[in-house]
RNA sequence: UCCCGGAUAGCUCAGUCGGUAGAGCAACCGGCUGUUAACCGGUUUGUCCUAGGUUCAAGUCCUAGUCCGGGAGCCA
């Protein structure tokens, strides 16, 4: 079938704009009822749902049998009148009168509107895209990497790209990917923060964003091994001014996708009052003031450890919009993050939590600027001096305070849609043992 | 790595005291002019995860293993 200017190509989300016209609609069978002289068609395009109608005698009859036997996700081109009409599902309709099939599916497409198991919608992600669920979260995934951008770049920042090779392990904490690279040994980045902080001495307010891989065996809704993130770092900045700048990056990121995916967070059936609340300033605590409430409610936790999930989660829960906890003891910290000079107990850091269970979705730190400081607290951690020389390198050619903090993309989004696992919310997650498709 | 749970039709699951395999949905055929995960009638569908053991008899009980899910630790 060729378009024409009598019954143009439109998109689904636009064909409200073309009441009692003839259009194009060009996608995919979602569903087919067939009732006698009557089949309803839903098309899927991308960009939307509608129902098409066919009517025996309005239509070409071997058409009229064709399509009432069309098997689901054949992909299709419908000529049609758009009809306003309440008894459509989104309002509009489509008439059907002309009908190309494009490819007639296999009949045999594993995934129904029914319920699965999420073992096999994994299996069949590349097939699982197609549906509403992943649709609604992928959307909203797009648009907060939009906004994060955008924030970053209207505060001045510019994007600066981390490898993802990397020589030795940034933090020295977590498990890396290990590659061969030539001769040599490399490893998969595990943040490109490290990278970020060289750019902060070059462009002041940077930020990186890409993949980041960790080779940790968990398994847990809330972990991936390839998963994304957005790290700015920022020269001149203390810990106070990086806390405000995430809280900004949050609001903002929450405020975007309230404003501009309703009908993603409707099919996802998110609670938005639960979003709506978010929005500065958020709790602060200190994790001195974070440990007491913990001790008091008479959970089992040790003071001077680091917070545990269900400790996040205990206190996530006690408020409506993310808590930021701040000043951990330096021990249970990274070797980079700067001790606070009014008291050497504590590391100038910051855990944000999400509220709802969603737990940490922000990492961040005023780091470390005295070449022999930080030179010592290699030396403590055991870490390779000789892969840090080039980071040494930035305290001895005009250090200055900087700070910046990591926010993980899926765990910010997984958040906003209200799911309940992190793979929902990058198209191709990578897990433990799962690399399929 | 550790702890807990699971594996039966294409999918989701039931299967009693150990007695020879079931439902809904999907697929296929037929009916219906306004359906909304339509409905009604009919048809088809099995390596009961694998290997061994107990027993007259194992989907069911025992042992080992494999794979999957969730949680802990670690972190975003």
């Amino acid at each position: 079938m060729t378009t024409s200017d009598e019954a143009p190509f439109v998109r689904v989300c636009e064909l409200s704009k073309h009441a009692d016209r003839s259009v194009t609609v060009k996608g995919w069978v979602y569903h087919l009822r067939a009732k006698g002289k009557l089949v309803f068609l839903v098309l899927r395009d991308g960009s939307g749902l509608v129902q098409c109608v066919g009517v025996k005698g309005e239509m070409d009859d071997a058409q009229f049998d064709e399509i009432q036997r069309l098997p689901m996700e054949s992909s299709i081109e419908v000529r049609g009148k758009v009809r306003l009409d309440a008894r459509a599902p989104g309002g509009a309709e489509v008439g059907i009168s002309f009908v190309t099939v494009l490819q007639k599916a296999d009949a045999d497409f594993p995934i129904q509107p029914k319920e699965h198991g999420t073992g096999f919608l994994m299996e069949n992600r590349h097939l699982w895209l197609r549906s509403r669920k992943p649709w609604a979260c992928l959307r909203i995934r797009d648009r907060a990497i939009r906004s994060i951008r955008e924030y970053f770049h209207e505060l001045g920042f510019i994007n600066i790209d981390s490898p993802i090779f990397t020589p030795a392990a940034c933090e020295g904490t977590s498990t890396l990917f290990e590659v061969d690279y030539f001769d040599d040994k490399a490893y998969l980045t595990q943040s490109g923060q490290l990278y970020a902080e060289a750019a902060a001495m070059a462009f002041g307010k940077v930020f990186t964003f890409g993949p980041t891989f960790r080779a940790e065996k968990s398994k847990t809704r809330r972990h991936l091994t390839e998963f994304w993130m957005v790290e700015p770092e920022v020269a001149f900045a203390t810990l106070d001014d990086v806390m405000s700048l995430a809280e900004g990056l949050l609001c903002r990121v929450v405020g975007d996708a309230l404003t501009d995916c309703k009908e993603e967070l409707k099919v996802l059936e998110r609670d938005v009052t639960k979003l709506e609340c978010i929005r500065a300033p958020f709790p602060r605590l200190s994790y001195d003031e974070a440990a007491k409430y913990l001790q008091s409610k008479g959970l089992p936790f040790e003071y001077g450890n680091d917070f545990g999930a269900p400790d996040e989660t205990a206190i996530g829960e006690k408020y409506d919009r993310p808590v930021m906890i701040h000043r951990y003891p330096h021990q249970v910290k990274a070797f980079y993050m700067k001790r606070d000079p009014q008291d050497p107990r504590w590391a100038l850091c910051v855990d944000v939590i999400a509220p709802e269970g969603y737990g940490e979705v922000i990492g961040g730190s005023q780091r470390e600027e005295n070449l022999a400081v930080l030179r010592s607290r290699i030396e403590e951690h055991k870490l390779p001096m000789d892969a840090f020389q080039w980071y040494l390198d930035l305290r001895r050619f005009g250090s200055v305070p900087h700070s910046g903090f990591g926010m993980g993309l899926e765990r910010c989004v997984a958040w906003i849609c209200g799911v309940d696992h992190l793979r929902e919310c990058i198209p191709f997650p990578r897990m433990l043992h799962k690399i399929y498709p």
